[in-house]
DNA sequence: TTTATTTAGTGTATAACGTACGTTAAGTCA
DNA sequence: TGACTTAACGTACGTTATACACTAAATAAA
């Protein structure tokens, strides 16, 4: 029962928006709260930071919790600070967002969820708390970083397509982009590698495969680059 | 005396870096800290929140306090919450900056300063606590920010030169830039009005004053740019 | 009054990049 | 074998970025 007065005098907490793909949507992980306020209601996973803990570990422990998943792509987005942004008492709370592969998730109830669910990012309309106004913030966090490093892969499987990598644009930017230049731009930054494998059992011709050169990759992460699409 | 250890169940503060341009340089507002930790030493100005203020109100009380200055830009950064960043104990610190035009501070003593003074952004090595951190995130934040709308005109005075700006930009994002290209990028925003006036008393062909056409101007900040230089 | 000094102000040619767009290839399924 | 689905590819055009050097207008000094 963490929600005494007594922590209020100055609580801080982490609030965490897990992003996945799936179905060519971007999707984020809720939580449904298994404590007042707003019992029973989908909300962000988060969490009070424990006094002992590194702020950046606050994230990470949820995210284990949750998911089951340890280094994954963790981004720091804003922090949040109204006086009576949580009915309870003070709590002062850092938003993050996260990249996973959906396929690794085996959601679990924890201590802080009676349930978990992946939620079409674009279909929500409101949160409890403060939480639609960080999830909005991470979104374009988001939006802003795929334009400008080559972020995002943590989404998709070992192997891809460039397909794949076309709607992991699409589902993110939330918007339909050219075929052709897309690939033209992308093959180009040279972080890809053929693999010089096929896709197989689809109805049609199959794709080529592809997977990071992550030395590359590394290399435009540090410097970062400029795809606008 | 607010470094009682009791303060240190959960504390937050906040930490303010203050831009200002000054004979071309990028320069930075440091306290004298009047208390311990550190006490005597140049460092960002800060201040615990209080727990019935906003938190964006915090680094608006110490812009006050420290400039007499209200209704600066303001931009939160980064928050930092290693265990170990304060001395006495728990403390998680918010990084803000702000940009000021340098001639309307009066830097003045105050509680949480003896002294205040301008600082070269780029002379600073090192600082208090992780001070020089959020220095660096807060330089970074600043050259990405102008490169993506126009801002830092809060630097300059209400009537300025097209190399005014020019030597701004050249000041914040720390290197050369080509005169020509500058003004011809620079003027095609239409952001600019040209006043009909011109310097006076300087020792050579006096340049054309400009100033802000701040409908444009909102509508810029609001879709962003992409002034790359 | 002339000359030196300083900064303002301007244009063009070339390269790089963004954009728009249609057809053939290689699989599966009925 | 024909219908269907998605993969893969190239070009012409317009826009933008880049590199670069001289004349103009003021004051200061001789």
């Amino acid at each position: 029962m963490p929600f005494r007065n007594s922590f209020f005098k100055s609580a801080f907490s982490v609030d965490n928006v897990i992003f996945g793909l799936q179905e060519s949507k971007l999707k984020v992980l809720l939580i449904k709260r298994s404590e007042v306020p707003f019992i029973n209601e989908w909300a962000l996973p988060g969490d009070l930071v424990r006094t002992d803990e590194n702020l950046r570990d606050a994230p990470k422990r949820i995210l284990r919790e949750i998911t089951g998943l340890q280094d994954v792509y963790l981004e720091q987005v804003h922090t949040f600070g109204k006086v009576d942004r949580h009915p309870l008492g003070r709590v002062v709370t850092v938003g993050y967002y996260s990249l996973v592969n959906i396929d690794n998730v085996k959601p679990r109830a924890s201590s802080i969820a009676s349930k978990v669910k992946w939620f079409n990012v674009f279909d929500l309309e409101e949160l409890p708390f403060d939480h639609f106004e960080i999830l909005k913030k991470c979104i374009k966090r988001l939006q802003n970083s795929v334009r400008e490093m080559p972020i995002g892969f943590e989404l998709l499987p070992e192997k891809f397509t460039l397909s794949d990598v076309q709607e992991l644009y699409e589902a993110v930017l939330h918007k339909q982009l050219d075929k052709r230049n897309f690939r033209k731009k992308f093959l180009s930054m040279g972080i890809l590698v053929d693999v010089k494998e096929y896709q197989t059992g689809v109805a049609h011709r199959p794709a080529k495969l592809y997977k990071f050169e992550t030395s590359k990759y590394e290399e435009f992460k540090a410097k970062g680059f400029n795809f606008e699409v």
